[in-house]
DNA sequence: CTGAAAGCGCTTACAG
DNA sequence: CTGAAAGCGCTTACAG
């Protein structure tokens, strides 16, 4: 089993002794294997094929001072938008770059300590951050750091990319509908400039329309906190409709409705967040806000690359991130309460 | 807006030229304070602050021939197990190295040679895959490289960790309350060997109790599948039990339940798989297996640290991984069908 | 078209 | 306790 098998890789030196040319030549096919005269070439591709040489990419980026690394970094634990990495993977390759994802433990100031260490540490060319931060010192020395929140809190109020908007047209809706009295389970509000967004457009959408909020609870994204909203309803609630920070709070707002004795969507409304798979079967299917990961991703790299280069902000896209989808869990209020 | 502050970070150099001394002395203080005089040290420590200096880490790679960084690759879209990569990422950091996520695009032979590139280019010292696989070629000239099937693969028959092995435990907790005719809907058997195993758990299982199975049915993971698979069952189906491959399966297998008029747990007992949050506020509750995320990713670490540093395997934990609950979507079977 | 030389920013024996 | 020198594996002007 235990193969003997040399660890250490060819280098280009014992490729260049090999095929019997300077490591310059080996250097040079690399870049650019027609500017190699087609003898010497045949010679350096037989030894790069014999000792299964690959270039050392550390001392290549040491060289060229460039790594074509891009680091995504996120906080431990944190729910992981499959679709969104996918989608800025692919537009960082073909800009030329690497992805990669760095997991960051800690609090807010431990995690902020390491990804300005990534950031100085020559390994990445730039930082796209989706875990809250709260950097200080100077911005000198260190690459690019593009955060998610940051960009979030940019584009409140451009109507069409604002991660809030759609808060406003769910209430809109549920008004529509006839409901008057309404719950927000909001995210985590301390670590999340998405979900202060949400929460306050929320509260302005009420007061503008003039219709009752119950309260706007924080919550840490979780379906227990949501279920715990709706157990901590006085029995005389007005509310008919929440709001909930995303799909699993949803559901477990639906659960703590039950647990009560009420009805969903009979007597009372519920939408989520996100469009989960496993919330459109749910029983009731959830109410939801499906976002558009994929042009996330792609808008938050194209914004870092744009840093990277000098060059200014890219145009936000056209379409909407963010699209209602209306499921069973919604209905006309009740008459009895409204 | 426009901050003139220098890209370009401090070198060791430029922090020996100011503190007076050689930048031999500084990386020296950089390995070890105390190596200095005091005298020295308060002024490589003045200069290291006033540079805001820090040391280029590709630089260090490249001369220590040590990068301290390992690599977890998934496939691109993949779900992504956060608590296992918190898990594996800690435990990773304890043995002094960090962790980053490479999310790799293509089909298999794709991706198994971004893999292989990755594992010649210097850049981690040992990669974990959580993608399917399919290297060929020499192993020489390149890291250690632990895949998560090869992983599962190895520990079949060990009952303890054996992914599969809970599905025999739910199969004869279903059959222990009458249960005699099941259809499994698998996972995506193609590209994962854990959904092999738990198939081939299944048959064997059902085999051996000489109950009935309906069949196998492949699938990709996805709720619409689970649907799909109850809606093709025959209106006199035997089936009075479900196993499904992931909760997401199983909600869509509860919900195409639905469809026909039949009552879950009533009529149709259905058991998924990973206790997602979601599922645990459902309605019916999901029946699901809790696997504990955080102890298969530190055994993966451990696991690949061993093969880096040439030990022999680690011993699994004593602990079991999985652990089967049983919610509000299992029942008796019912007296008229089974 | 090819090679000799310099250098990317560090660390590590080796002297002193 | 500190410094001069060598070298990690590449790329890139510069000559020829």
């Amino acid at each position: 089993m235990a193969e003997s098998a040399p660890r250490r890789p060819a280098t280009i030196h014992e490729v260049a002794s090999l095929a019997g040319v300077s490591h310059t030549t080996v250097s040079r096919y690399l870049q650019d294997k027609d500017s190699l005269k087609p003898k010497t070439r045949v010679k350096v591709e037989f030894a790069v094929k014999t000792l299964d040489y690959r270039p050392n990419l550390v001392a290549r980026s040491m060289r060229t001072r460039h790594t074509n690394r891009l680091a995504i970094v996120l906080a431990s634990g944190m729910h992981f938008p499959g679709r969104l990495l996918a989608a800025a993977s692919q537009t960082a390759h073909e800009a030329g770059y690497q992805v990669e994802i760095v997991s960051v433990e800690g609090g807010s100031a431990a995690r902020s300590a390491r990804v300005d260490e990534l950031a100085r540490s020559g390994q990445v060319e730039g930082i796209l951050a989706f875990s809250p931060l709260a950097l200080k010192g100077k911005k000198t020395n260190r690459v690019p750091i593009v955060e998610s929140s940051t960009y979030d809190d940019n584009l409140h109020g451009l109507a069409e990319l604002a991660d809030a908007s759609p808060v406003r047209e769910i209430i809109e809706h549920l008004a529509s509908l006839g409901h008057r009295t309404f719950l927000h389970v909001s995210g985590d509000i301390e670590n999340f400039a998405s979900a202060r967004n949400r929460k306050s457009v929320y509260l302005e959408t009420i007061e503008r329309l003039g219709l009752r909020s119950a309260g706007a609870i924080d919550c840490d994204w979780s379906a227990q906190r949501g279920y715990d909203a709706i157990l901590a309803l006085p029995d005389d609630t007005e509310v008919t409709a929440v709001v909930a920070a995303n799909d699993v709070v949803a559901m477990g707002v639906v659960r703590g409705a039950l647990a009560r004795g009420w009805k969903v969507p009979d007597d009372l409304s519920v939408f989520g967040w996100d469009d989960e798979e496993i919330g459109r079967f749910a029983t009731p299917s959830l109410s939801t806000v499906a976002v558009d990961r994929e042009a996330q991703g792609r808008v938050a790299i194209q914004r870092l690359l744009a840093e990277i280069r000098g060059e200014p902000a890219p145009t936000p896209p056209e379409q909407k991130i963010n699209r209602l989808i209306f499921r069973e869990s919604t209905a006309p209020a009740p008459r009895q309460r409204g």
